[in-house]
DNA sequence: CAGTTCACGATTGTTAACAATCTATGTCAA
DNA sequence: TTGACATAGATTGTTAACAATCGTGAACTG
């Protein structure tokens, strides 16, 4: 019928979702949940932290299905799990689409973010002897190469993910997740009012927070921190908000 | 058999998650998501929150199925999403069993905890005025009670629900969800490793902690809040950990 | 008697067909 | 032309049968 169709329809699968695919058969015996639905979790969160999963963007059971090469099943397993997280939103009887926070929500998530993440610097600072700092240099040199060579979704997605990386740091497996969360939430926020300018972070900013904390400062740490965050905030214009593009933009802008 | 025992090991449908069950089928027609199997997962964390699901507990599908009167799909997406919020674990091919956290991720959770809850209660007590506290004046309410009535169950839950009404009280939906996932554990952890008098908080802690934050007194809110979260870490014995009920214990006690 | 193997029952994982719901198109009437 | 209505297609929700896996206990062997 349609096999041969190179109609090659949409955007989000080959562009957004499918762009290494194999490298998460690695991993394939988990000794964690029932089946490995993850590796279709985790490529729906990159697209969402690269910024290239618009808001609003409908995620479809069948299109997610052929995608991924996987059953009705572990699709609806998938998207329950990122509705739980609030990466997507589920309608009854109407589908999945990419969660699209509104301008309360945009606050609550700064809120929450001014509140836990100065703690959590200045803590860093403080036992920085005993804290395996690795990753967060490691991330610094990823960081800088990716702006070298302009690669512009994988300088969004470091950049949130720095943030990630400062709770891993922690070893806290319960503060990471929370900041996860924040963060890419924090994506969508930013791709929603923000504008392409400050999309990532200030270049040398997430450096500076790193020496502070590997110089065990920890006032220093907060306070670029938060003045961090502030720059990101009053980067955003909440009022005018870029329509959020529904399925029809996103599927008809990549023929 | 011995089910005049004292020791009431339960049976875990009908004594712990058939009671009033009628209640939740009045929010039926929520606006949110796909079907409700929401029901499912608040009757188990509450029995969670209320100590009666002990940790290693088999949770198994069928027998879920005939409690709630569900098929298994409604079972399956209900364990799922406990499993995403921590509260049960999912092994392949040998089903659900409430989470057994051990001490290292105890000390994560009080690490956390220790890390969110002081600015949070620091926060209240600043913008005191244009926030609402009736919903923990009303709780203070609830918990002397409880406490009056001298039920047990009702009071565990309401200890710690305490602390996740701090969180709401905020108004922001991500500190709340963050400050519950901890409660939860929190729950467990104490079930594994409290002796029954601390099972509970003492009596007038919380009391005491909204009297500084309604007086808007930061400084002593959180120094009783620290102290509080310290006194519940301390009267646990981490290294004596009475051995976790297998599924065998519990089921085959209700007989 | 101890240890291993095999087979059975029970439980979970998967699939595919069916039912219900929504969206879009086309028709008809005002 | 515009609006409402009805029908058809597509999409999601549900169910039940089937497949795979695990735990247990009996039988067998050394």
């Amino acid at each position: 019928m349609q096999s041969a169709n190179v109609v090659k329809p949409i955007s989000f699968e080959s562009d957004l979702l499918f762009s290494n695919l194999q490298q998460s058969r690695i991993g394939k015996t988990h000794p964690k949940a029932g089946s490995d639905e993850s590796f279709i979790v985790e490529r729906i969160y990159k697209a969402v932290m690269e910024q290239r999963l618009a808001p609003n963007t409908k995620l479809s059971e069948a299109r997610l299905c052929e995608t991924f090469g996987v059953g009705r099943m572990r699709v609806r397993r998938a998207l329950l799990l990122l509705s739980s997280q609030g990466l997507i939103e589920l309608q009854s009887n109407r589908g999945a689409y990419v969660a699209c926070p509104d301008k309360s929500e945009a606050n609550d998530v700064f809120a929450a973010r001014m509140l836990i993440e100065p703690p959590l610097v200045r803590q860093l600072a403080q036992s920085s002897g005993d804290i395996d700092l690795t990753v967060l240099i490691d991330h610094i040199a990823l960081e800088d190469a990716a702006r070298k060579q302009n690669e512009r979704t994988e300088i969004i997605r470091l950049s949130g993910e720095f943030h990630t990386k400062l709770a891993q740091a922690t070893g806290n497996k319960f503060i990471y997740r929370m900041m996860r969360e924040l963060v890419t939430r924090t994506s969508l926020i930013v791709g929603l009012f923000g504008s392409s300018e400050n999309a990532s972070c200030p270049d040398d900013e997430h450096s500076n927070i790193l020496k502070a904390i590997q110089s065990k400062n920890p006032e220093m740490a907060e306070k670029l921190l938060v003045s961090h965050l502030n720059h990101i905030q009053s980067g955003l214009d909440m009022d005018s908000r870029q329509e959020p593009q529904d399925d029809l933009a996103a599927i008809l802008g990549s023929d």
